[in-house]
DNA sequence: GCTTTCGGTTGTATAGTACAACGAGTACTT
DNA sequence: AAGTACTCGTTGTACTATACAACCGAAAGC
């Protein structure tokens, strides 16, 4: 493919909102499937406050265009699961800094294994150098999307 | 990339499954952004019963993975939206024969249009050939997943 | 100090989904 | 031909994820 002729670009484009879409379509089922005790979006939440640790609620919604009050409802559904804390930031009054508990650190291995390996199952026989090029792909992708629109702030 | 040292499968794996997971998250609120008139779901099953002209409910449903209520409810609603017709199959009652109205199809390529352009602004600095190539891997990887498990028949 | 802003919760509404029960139609078996 | 079993679809019910709006308490800016 790389040498000869390519397909026209808005043919690759729509490919890919094709299949990207295919995809989301099928992401919470698959997720059902893989960790049932963690659904898809407690499952990205959790991460998340584990990697940055004593995140805030708000963060979380910035980052995953989320409403606040569905966050907050989130995070106290993980709360009453025990898999996080809300501690009280000592500075600020307002904001609740968000930890992992143990349980939650557990239960959030044991989802990324049976993940990860749902991937690396359909992945199998990908050459590496496929799979390096797939994931950047996907990197530079969403980081485009991350980054919306360019918006010239007014003034 | 190509040349010198490549990551590891692994990590490439989980790169790939957390960017994925992240797109996912993401399709339903850019879906409604990008049209508001058609969610995701609405628009998906439209789609696909424009391409597979006579396509049946139990189509619908094996295809992306929904509950037969689901699509029935779907139907239903973009039936009531005026974008679907149901007929009854000539040769068995039990199936409706769905295709889409007049109406059904001007509303699908707007939103298509629409979902496109979203599309190649976010690609529009991607070379032609790592365009080819990305929607060649979603294709492939989806493939893989649409035929999800070689389940050894019990017998 | 008063007002504004910020972080978060709660009330309400909606979409999307599954599972179970069912109804009507078709196919298989004897 | 009758009876059983399967298939397609709808409806009842329940739950998750989500948004928007109204609100509360705490902090910041004037």
């Amino acid at each position: 493919m790389t040498g000869g002729a390519q397909p026209p670009r808005e043919a690759s484009v729509d490919v890919i909102q094709r299949e990207l879409t295919a995809f989301a379509r099928r992401a919470r089922a698959a997720a059902a499937r893989v960790h049932p005790e963690l659904p898809l979006v407690s499952y990205t939440l959790l991460a998340h406050i584990e990697e940055q640790r004593g995140c805030r609620a708000t963060d979380l919604a910035a980052h995953y265009f989320l409403d606040k009050s569905t966050v907050s409802r989130q995070v106290a559904g993980l709360e009453k699961l025990g898999f996080v804390e809300r501690r009280p930031a000592p500075d600020d009054h307002r904001v609740h800094v968000l930890h992992p508990t143990e349980a939650g650190t557990k239960v959030l291995a044991a989802a990324q294994t049976n993940r990860l390996a749902a991937f690396e199952e359909r992945l199998e026989d990908w050459p590496a150098e496929d799979l390096a090029r797939f994931a950047a792909y996907l990197l530079r992708y969403n980081a485009a999307a991350t980054n919306p629109a360019p918006v010239p702030p007014p003034s």
